[in-house]
DNA sequence: GTCTATAAGGAGATAGAC
DNA sequence: GTCTATCTCCTTATAGAC
């Protein structure tokens, strides 16, 4: 009758539990990574963990509900990864090409990560319960990226000429853009090719602060 | 022995084939559109086109010939669409952006096609087999906005300040990147808003024709 | 609490009846 | 030539032994 008495054990088990969701979810991110969304199936994510098939549903309702989770997690990670990236060096223009050659790099560097957050993109808006996590997916880059932009105006002491979260549209645009065209052919001159547009077109968007030439 | 004398009936035989293929093809489409590549199995697919399973494997060797095989039939649908979709009025800026209007307003007539073909791109490049067929999409959708550019160089009597191919992959950049965001929150209005500003910007790489102002 | 063993169903592909 | 019936494998999820 008093079986919720043992606190202890309680926060125990529930610790043991969040640990193995953890523990499952970048499983998960690893199958997905290498072979695709379709591949990551309870089965291989199990395997992948070292645990056996039951503690799937030990501790997840569902293979969807550990797509949820996953999306989350992978969110957090690219936000504070975007943040980390910005680097002021020189002027505007230079400093935007920076930025966008950057985060083009990460892509090339795990291009199968990058594929593997698109796959989610698509699995997320095509399953009615996680299309909610989608837009939430990108409601964070558009945060990142306007928290970027505000940064960036911030200490190279200019304003821009739209609302933050316009330009953080326009940002993201380009990052989705050139990402799907360098995973298709690889063909690293031609991102750049754009990547210089970009710059030049976001920094026309860009006025000297009044008073403030740093 | 002469099994292969009665020319007219292999014919008919082929055309048979053939035509089974495309109405395989088409039904694939409508499947995808409705559910995803993922539930595109040979099943859903026979069912669809009202056929027997095992007519499936009489004309494709296997699911992936199909898909393969769909590939190319969508690339050859997207990219006419996309030449019939320009039409020059007024300036060049307005031009741009009632084009990249046009599009995204297809992209939002059936976003589940549009979602169908980013699928398909994406399980290409899964595919080892079929990651040349991505790579030929993007070809053939740098060749039909390389068209486009042309065209309305032509018309409106103005050169463009860098190569085509690279104006050609800039503009394939804002189409994936504006797909790709409304696809997740349908915004028209932020929508709108990045065609503004990629109609100003492509606008910002042409000059006017030496000698010909039309 | 943990895992083995299995249920229940869907997949691609094919053999063989018509 | 066409399709029914089936083979084999793999999926999610769970029951029940330890």
């Amino acid at each position: 009758m008093s079986q919720s008495c043992d606190r202890e054990g309680l926060a125990r088990v529930r610790m043991a539990a969040l640990e193995r969701r953890e523990l499952l979810v970048q499983a998960a991110l690893r199958v997905i990574a290498r072979e695709g969304v379709a591949a990551a199936t309870t089965r291989a994510v199990v395997a992948e963990a070292g645990m056996p098939l039951a503690s799937f549903h030990y501790v997840f309702h569902s293979r969807d509900e550990l797509i949820a989770d996953l999306i989350r997690y992978v969110v957090d990670d690219e936000a504070s990864a975007a943040r980390a990236a910005l680097s002021i060096e020189g002027d505007l223009p230079t400093t935007i090409r920076n930025g966008l050659k950057a985060f083009i790099d990460i892509v090339a560097a795990d291009p199968l990560r990058e594929q593997a957050m698109l796959e989610l993109t698509q699995y997320a808006l095509r399953t009615p319960e996680l299309s909610e996590s989608a837009r939430i997916q990108y409601e964070s880059y558009y945060r990142a990226a306007a928290g970027i932009l505000e940064a960036a105006a911030g200490q190279l002491g200019i304003e821009w000429k739209r609302p933050i979260p316009e330009m953080a549209r326009i940002l993201i645009t380009f990052t989705d853009g050139l990402t799907l065209g360098w995973l298709v052919d690889r063909d690293m001159a031609a991102t750049e090719s754009v990547i210089d547009f970009a710059a030049d077109a976001l920094s026309a968007l860009a006025f000297p602060k009044e008073g403030g030439d740093r």
